[in-house]
DNA sequence: TAGCCGTGGGG
DNA sequence: TCCCCAAGGCT
């Protein structure tokens, strides 16, 4: 430890005054605290609270999480992102009845074998659902930390200082009985989202701001010190709704990689010196083995991704000649029009649905 | 290990 | 409009 503790016992009275009523806080169930810390992974309180109850009425404990179908419970997940959480939790689910008897692992060495649960996941649930003596490091800690302590270099992602003063912390507190591990991790997580934000922190009401050495230095706002990120490349990309009486043409995308399990309308990237009809008529021979007509652009719509943005532009279409088969989609389905809103699909093929209904086109 | 993996909100 | 960021993990 570099520096005298701060001062514990002020961080956790402000806790219990000011902590959020979550649901996931009304309750001691292993499995619930599970649920909401993978989908709590890169994604604010406020977005995951409706994803949460849905999730928790439809499967309420492991072994039924453990049957679910892979297509509903994507639809739970659809727009929550980062859908791969979806099928490690699923997977997992699977792994805890035939190998854990049902019951989530107490231990940390064995937690941490289940698919989707790294350093954070592991020492929040065990932490919170059992008083394990971890501490979970998440972006808001590494916040509160590198202020606390005015740390002047870029924050690493497994930042063995950040997780060593945690630790060290927390063991204090837990030794001293001031507080026990759970509170604590949550009392951090809950500072680092409501008082000590990037942004605009909130410095006057931050109950350790007396033993902030960011603050006393005038370095709060420069805290954690920021990497630069690569620029994000614009995608124009093409999706065909491929009509045959009165049903629309869905593809199922490969379990594995951006988007995967969630349904779509199939196309593509139009490459340099394409205009879109030619670039999804060479999209659909090659993704469905058919020769289409293409209509000109029907709607259009823009999406960011992390790493990437896209023009999306829609096009009717009917199948000229051949006959359907996948190349890329582990699934076809022809689906009437408003059954699409009972499938997963991606944000971006929902925005393009939405402009399609607004113009009576499908 | 650094790039990949979604979406919504805020400034 | 654009950029940043959010209760990270996997490969």
């Amino acid at each position: 430890m570099r520096q005298p503790l701060f001062k514990l016992k002020r961080l956790l009275q402000w806790y219990r005054r000011h902590r959020r009523d979550l649901p996931w806080r009304r309750t001691r169930d292993p499995y619930r605290i599970w649920v909401s810390e993978v989908m709590l992974q890169q994604t604010q309180a406020a977005t995951v609270i409706p994803y949460y109850h849905r999730f928790l009425k439809c499967f309420p404990a492991v072994h039924a999480l453990s049957r679910a179908r892979p297509d509903r419970l994507m639809k739970l997940w659809e727009g929550l992102g980062y859908y791969a959480r979806a099928r490690n939790l699923h997977a997992a689910a699977k792994q805890i009845m035939t190998l854990h008897g049902g019951r989530i692992p107490r231990r940390p060495e064995v937690f941490s074998t289940l698919p989707g649960a790294g350093p954070y996941t592991t020492a929040a649930v065990l932490s919170i659902a059992f008083g394990a003596p971890m501490a979970a490091v998440d972006g808001n800690v590494k916040r509160v930390v590198a202020r606390l302590y005015d740390i002047g270099r870029p924050i690493l992602p497994n930042d063995k200082e950040i997780t060593g003063i945690a630790q060290a912390v927390l063991e204090d507190g837990t030794d001293r009985q001031v507080t026990n591990a759970g509170d604590f991790n949550q009392a951090m997580m809950e500072l680092g989202a409501r008082i000590c934000t990037p942004r605009r922190p909130a410095c006057p009401r931050c109950p350790l701001r007396s033993d902030c050495r960011a603050f006393r230095a005038g370095t709060v706002l420069e805290r954690p010190v920021s990497t630069p990120r690569a620029a994000r490349p614009h995608l124009r990309v093409v999706a065909g709704v491929v009509k045959k009486n009165g049903r629309v043409l869905i593809g199922r995308r490969p379990d594995r990689g951006l988007l995967g399990g969630l349904w779509e309308f199939p196309g593509g990237k139009i490459e340099a010196g394409e205009t879109p009809q030619q670039a999804l008529r060479r999209e659909l021979r090659e993704e469905l083995c058919v020769d289409t007509r293409v209509s000109p652009m029907a709607a259009a719509v823009r999406h960011a991704y992390t790493h990437f943005s896209v023009t999306l532009s829609g096009h009717l279409c009917i199948i000229r000649r051949g006959r359907l088969h996948p190349t890329v989609h582990s699934r076809l389905r022809w689906v009437k029009p408003a059954k699409l809103d009972s499938v997963a699909m991606p944000e971006a093929n929902r925005k393009l649905l939405r402009e399609l209904r607004l113009r009576n086109l499908i």
